[in-house]
DNA sequence: GCCGTTTTCGGCCCGACTGTTTTCAGTCG
């Protein structure tokens, strides 16, 4: 999407900046703008033509007006002019960890490097070493910086992260010295992709927790290793960085772990205009020195006249002033999750029975389970033909006969095919309670085409949700050419809902297109997208998302009960 | 380059670790 785009090209300009020594507040000016962008939850091209460019924050007139050039033209030419006057190496150096905006300086100007893979050939030949203010250790660890960018180029998604992190956490709680320990980080902010796990612990004795950390079996390399702070590769090879602190500290030193960066630095701003210091030590007066917080996150925020945030909302997007006027979200919880909406029995390409599938739903104290399979034209996924699918809503029924405490509903993903038709006739929709449109087919269409199939599916009246409405799929499938804004708009208007796929490489929508979706008057629906019983567990990665998005339960169909789902489906079928 | 219960100009968050240095710049988060 657009401000994605516009957010890449904020900082590479940062960079550019940052690269000819430039003052650091405007490179910082540049980053927070970039930031901001990547989680817009409007859309940007509206912003523009409305005028309204400067109400995102960090954007002022001249942001605004290269933001503008950019809508217009595809291009800024202040950017472009900047980018030819520097080598265009400096990009890919800077990827390297261990190599910032100095080093880079250094090396593009006096080697002239074009590659990453003579990055590599130039210190293994000691063509580093001879620059100044490199020396043969800094050579090394460029070389390991250059490892880890091979091996970890793609961020991994959240739900990879999520186990990986909590297997370790189990295993950390086992050491002698450690009184209390937590994610931090994106990953506690539940970031559609994670770079490094944070973690962080509370101790007496942080050096020996340090020893132990880098000792355990867990360890593949350490990174960096200091008295209080400790970086590894583990043997999954992912980063992780561990912070100690004392129990007082706690608090403050969750906060700063858990940032985000830019929450931090508004959290720290008002903390001066208090006359107060915010560090990761805890919150004192500027003038004593006097300790005011820093136990419990929540006293730390209290000081600063504020509710607690919630981690999933530290993101500088306006929770430091709804937390000032005490009007933040009721966020969703998992205890509000009445059901799932999208899951896949034996019948078409789901690994477990229909009966198998309610069971798990019961045990997780599901109200109501949407059995979705398949649709005729999908056949790789063994897509249910009418005669199967009538089959199909007969076991239904009879499973439904025999079951206490939970209602299953009836349901298909039904294709919408090429031509914005959906893939089983009305006479077969009717009869279901929970009709899903899926887009399987045509990815490469233009954005039109495929936007209008979408909202002529929504059209229908038996349609009750789009899944997954951009069709990524992280690190293999670009998202299809989708007019996002007129989806959300169509959502209002036919009063279908729009899934956040809950699948962790879909994680579709992400959460700022959710937020921009509920804005616009869209319901959402929270669903796993099931293909085997663990699959359910995947609502975890749902609600983050959706938390995220600020979303309440009002804005999610799985918190109304199965009367008032029902009810609220028939609506959209009696409209005229 | 942004922004204003102190400001339309003059500020702009704070600290850990590393390597190259003999007191600190660079990098990272």
């Amino acid at each position: 999407m657009i401000h994605h785009e516009l957010a890449e090209l904020f900082d590479n300009m940062a960079d550019l900046l940052e690269f000819r020594n430039e003052n650091p507040f405007r490179v910082r000016a540049y980053r927070r703008a970039s930031a901001q962008l990547a989680q817009l939850s409007e859309d940007v091209r509206t912003l523009d033509a409305e005028n309204r460019l400067t109400e995102i924050p960090g954007i002022g007139q001249d942001l605004a007006r290269k933001i503008h050039e950019y809508l217009a033209t595809g291009t800024v030419v202040e950017i472009e002019r900047l980018k030819q006057q520097v080598p265009p190496s400096i990009f890919l150096l800077i990827q390297v960890p261990g190599i910032g905006p100095k080093t880079a300086a250094i090396i593009a100007e006096r080697l002239k490097i074009t590659s990453l893979a003579q990055l590599e050939a130039a210190a293994h030949d000691h063509q580093l070493c001879k620059l100044p203010g490199i020396q043969e250790v800094k050579e090394q660890k460029i070389l390991k910086g250059l490892a880890l960018v091979r091996q970890g180029q793609h961020r991994r998604t959240l739900g990879a992260a999520l186990s990986l992190a909590q297997r370790l956490i189990e295993q950390l709680k086992a050491l002698p010295d450690i009184r209390r320990i937590e994610i931090a980080g994106s990953l506690r902010r539940m970031k559609e992709t994670i770079g490094d796990v944070d973690v962080l612990v509370s101790t007496a004795k942080p050096a020996a927790v340090m020893r132990q950390f880098t000792g355990g079996a867990w360890c593949r390399q350490v990174l960096a290793s200091g008295p209080t702070k400790t970086s590894i590769l583990t043997t999954d090879g992912m980063q992780v960085d561990l912070r100690a602190v004392k129990p007082e500290e706690f608090g403050a030193a969750w906060v700063y772990l858990t940032g985000s960066k830019d929450h931090n630095v508004r959290l720290r701003e008002r903390a001066i205009r208090l006359g107060l210091k915010l560090n990761e030590y805890g919150l004192f007066r500027a003038a004593s020195g006097r300790r005011v917080a820093g136990r419990e996150e929540a006293d730390v925020y209290k000081a600063l006249g504020l509710d607690w945030i919630p981690p999933e909302i530290r993101e500088d997007s306006g929770e430091l002033d709804a937390a000032a006027d005490h009007t933040l979200p009721r966020l969703i919880e998992a205890k509000d999750i009445r059901g799932d909406f999208h899951v896949h029995t034996n019948q078409s390409d789901g690994s477990n029975t229909l009966q198998e599938l309610a069971d798990a739903a019961r045990r997780r104290g599901y109200e109501y389970l949407a059995i979705t399979d398949h649709s005729q034209s999908l056949k790789i996924a063994h897509g249910l033909s009418e005669a199967a699918m009538t089959a199909q809503l007969a076991r239904i029924a009879e499973a439904n006969s025999t079951l206490r405490g939970l209602t299953l509903l009836s349901g298909a993903e039904v294709d919408i095919l090429k031509d914005g038709r959906m893939d089983y006739p009305d006479r077969i929709l009717k009869q279901l309670d929970v009709v899903i449109g899926s887009v399987h087919s045509g990815f490469n269409q233009p954005e039109a085409t495929i936007t209008n199939r979408i909202l002529s599916a929504m059209r229908n009246r038996y349609v009750t949700f789009i899944a997954h409405p951009t069709g990524r799929l992280h690190g293999q499938r670009e998202p299809y050419a989708v007019n996002l804004p007129a989806v959300f708009e169509g959502a209002r208007e036919t009063q279908t809902a729009l899934e956040i796929n809950a699948s962790p490489t879909r994680l579709d929508l992400e959460a700022s297109a959710a937020r921009q979706a509920v804005a616009a008057g869209a319901r959402i629906v929270l669903s796993t997208d099931t293909h085997r019983l663990d699959h359910l567990d995947h609502m975890t990665l749902g609600l983050g998302l959706a938390r995220r998005a600020w979303l309440e339960p009002k804005d999610v169909l799985n918190c109304l009960r199965r009367d008032e789902l029902l009810a609220w489906i028939q609506q959209k079928r009696n409209r005229p």
